[in-house]
DNA sequence: CGTGTTTGACCTGCGC
DNA sequence: GCGCAGGTCAAACACG
C-alpha cells in the first residue's frame, strides 16, 4: 500500500489553501456566481456533532437580531459584497459549498446563525456519528447534521428531548458572551485538560478531499499526531495559531474508507476574527521540494474576506496579495480559475469592502502532499506504543519533510 | 528571532 | 484498579 505521510497535514495548517484550488477546480468547476462563497458539495461535506453549548460563533461577526433569517440573509451579503444574486438556500450562505472546500468552515460555518440556517435547508441525516464511514463522491450526501446536537436550533424549535432542554439550559443565550470553560480560555479554569469537557465540546466534522484539505483560511499549529486504533492512518492534531489563547482546534484524518477523503473535525471556538494574513511563514517551507517531486503543483492566491468591522483594512497588507508564488501568479494570470480568485482580485476590493483578506500563500508544495502519501502505516499498529505520535526518525517510513 | 513541525512523554476518560 | 486509547504538552529542531 502507499505509505501516506500524514505530515502532510501540516498543510492543512495554514493557507496554503493554494495547492488545491487548482485541481478542485478542475474536478469541481467553481461556481463563481452568486454563491462563490458557498461551498460546493462535491468536495466537502459537514457535520455537526456538537455535543455541547460550546459554540463556533464568532461574537464579533455575529449580532443575533430577532429575524434571524434576515441577519443571515445580510451576513451573507456583508461576507461576499459582490453577490448580485443570493441564493435562496442558506446552505450557500452558510458557507458550505465544497467547491470552495470548507475553507471557511473552520470558522465560519460555524457561527450560530448560520448553524442555524443550516438545519432549515438540509435534511438531517438520521444521528449517526459514523457518517464519516460513508462518503461519497459528491460529498452532498454526506452533509448531514445532527440536529439534537444543535443547541440553536432550538431557538426556533422547542426542545424535544430533556436532553435538548438540557442543552439549552446550558446556553441560555445565544448572544451571551461564551461561558464555556473550552470556548473561554481566558476564564476557563486552569484545569487544563479534560477528556470529558472535549468530548462534550461542540463539533464540526467535515468531509473534504485531498484537494481541498489546505482549504482552511485559518492559520493552524500542528501540535500532536496520533495513530488512531482500527485506522492505518494517523490523527493530526491542529490548534490556531492566529491567536493565543483561541480554543479553536482542528483534528485532520484520512478516511479509511476512501482514502481520498480527509475527515476534518473542528471543536472549540475561534475568539477572533479570521487573521488579516498569516502569521510568519517561517517554519512552513520546510521542504524544498524538487521538481520532479512537484508533478502538479497547483499554488494558487485564494483569499477570503469577510466583513468585520472591527479589524483595519489597513493590514490588507501587501504581503497578502503578493504572496503568490511564481506558479500561482501564473496560474492566476492564465485564468485558472480558483475559487476564491475573484476575491483576490485587489483592484475589485475596495478598502470598506472587506476587511479581512486570508491568502492563502501556498507555500505548500505538493512535495508535502505527496509526502501524505508515505507512511500510512505508523505506530497505531502497535497498540502498545503510547509515544503514538506516528513515526520516528527511526521508522523505515520516517519521512522528514 | 519568531513561527512552525516533529515526536516522546504525559495526562485523562473509559471500559473491563 | 488496570490497561487502553485518545488528546495534549513541550523540548528539540527547522526555516526564513
Amino acid at each position: 500500500m502507499t505509505h501516506e505521510d500524514w505530515d502532510l497535514f501540516a498543510i492543512v495548517r495554514s493557507c496554503k489553501a493554494a495547492t488545491f484550488t487548482a485541481t478542485t477546480n478542475t474536478e469541481n468547476p467553481p461556481t463563481m456566481t452568486s454563491t462563490t462563497t458557498s461551498f460546493s458539495p462535491n468536495t466537502t461535506s459537514c457535520l455537526d456533532v456538537s455535543q455541547d453549548n460550546g459554540s463556533f460563533s464568532f461574537p464579533n461577526l455575529v449580532q443575533p437580531t430577532t429575524n434571524d433569517f434576515q441577519e443571515l440573509h445580510q451576513l451573507l451579503i456583508n461576507f461576499n459584497p459582490t453577490n448580485t444574486t443570493i441564493s435562496s438556500t442558506i446552505t450557500s450562505a452558510v458557507g458550505i459549498n465544497p467547491n470552495s472546500t470548507f475553507s471557511d468552515a473552520a470558522g465560519f460555518i460555524g457561527q450560530q446563525h448560520i448553524q442555524q440556517a443550516h438545519h432549515h435547508h438540509l435534511v438531517p441525516a438520521p444521528t449517526n456519528h459514523s457518517s464519516i464511514g460513508a462518503p461519497s463522491t459528491t460529498g452532498f450526501d454526506r452533509f448531514q447534521h445532527h440536529h439534537h446536537h444543535y443547541p440553536h436550533h432550538q431557538q426556533q424549535h422547542q426542545p424535544q428531548t430533556p436532553e435538548q432542554q438540557q442543552h439549552k439550559q446550558n446556553q441560555p443565550q445565544l448572544q451571551a458572551p461564551q461561558t464555556s470553560p473550552v470556548l473561554s480560555p481566558t476564564t476557563q479554569p486552569q484545569t487544563p485538560r479534560s477528556r470529558k469537557r472535549k468530548t462534550q465540546q461542540k463539533k464540526m466534522v467535515c468531509h473534504v478531499t485531498a484537494d481541498n484539505l489546505s482549504a482552511d483560511s485559518w492559520a493552524w499549529r500542528k501540535y500532536g499526531q496520533k495513530p488512531i486504533k482500527g485506522s492505518p492512518y494517523p490523527r493530526n492534531y491542529y490548534r490556531c495559531s492566529s491567536c493565543k489563547g483561541c480554543a479553536a482546534r482542528k483534528q485532520v484524518e484520512r478516511s479509511t474508507t476512501e482514502p481520498n477523503t480527509f475527515i476534518v473535525t473542528y471543536t472549540g471556538d475561534h475568539k477572533h476574527a479570521k487573521p488579516v494574513h498569516r502569521n510568519s511563514l517561517a517554519g512552513s517551507t520546510r521542504t524544498k521540494p524538487s521538481p520532479a517531486s512537484l508533478p502538479e503543483t497547483h499554488e494558487a492566491v485564494s483569499c477570503i474576506k469577510i466583513q468585520n468591522a472591527c479589524s483595519s483594512t489597513s493590514e490588507l497588507s501587501t504581503t497578502s496579495l503578493r504572496s503568490g508564488t511564481p506558479e500561482n501568479e501564473e496560474m492566476v494570470a492564465a485564468g485558472e480559475p480558483d475559487f476564491l480568485e475573484m476575491e483576490v482580485d485587489p483592484d475589485a476590493l475596495s478598502e470598506n469592502d472587506y476587511d479581512l483578506l486570508i491568502p492563502n500563500t501556498g507555500a505548500m508544495s505538493d512535495a508535502v502532499l505527496l509526502g501524505l502519501t508515505n507512511g500510512a502505516e505508523t505506530k497505531a499498529s502497535d497498540p502498545n506504543s503510547d509515544s503514538g505520535l506516528t513515526r520516528s526518525k527511526s521508522d523505515p517510513f520516517y519521512n522528514p519533510v
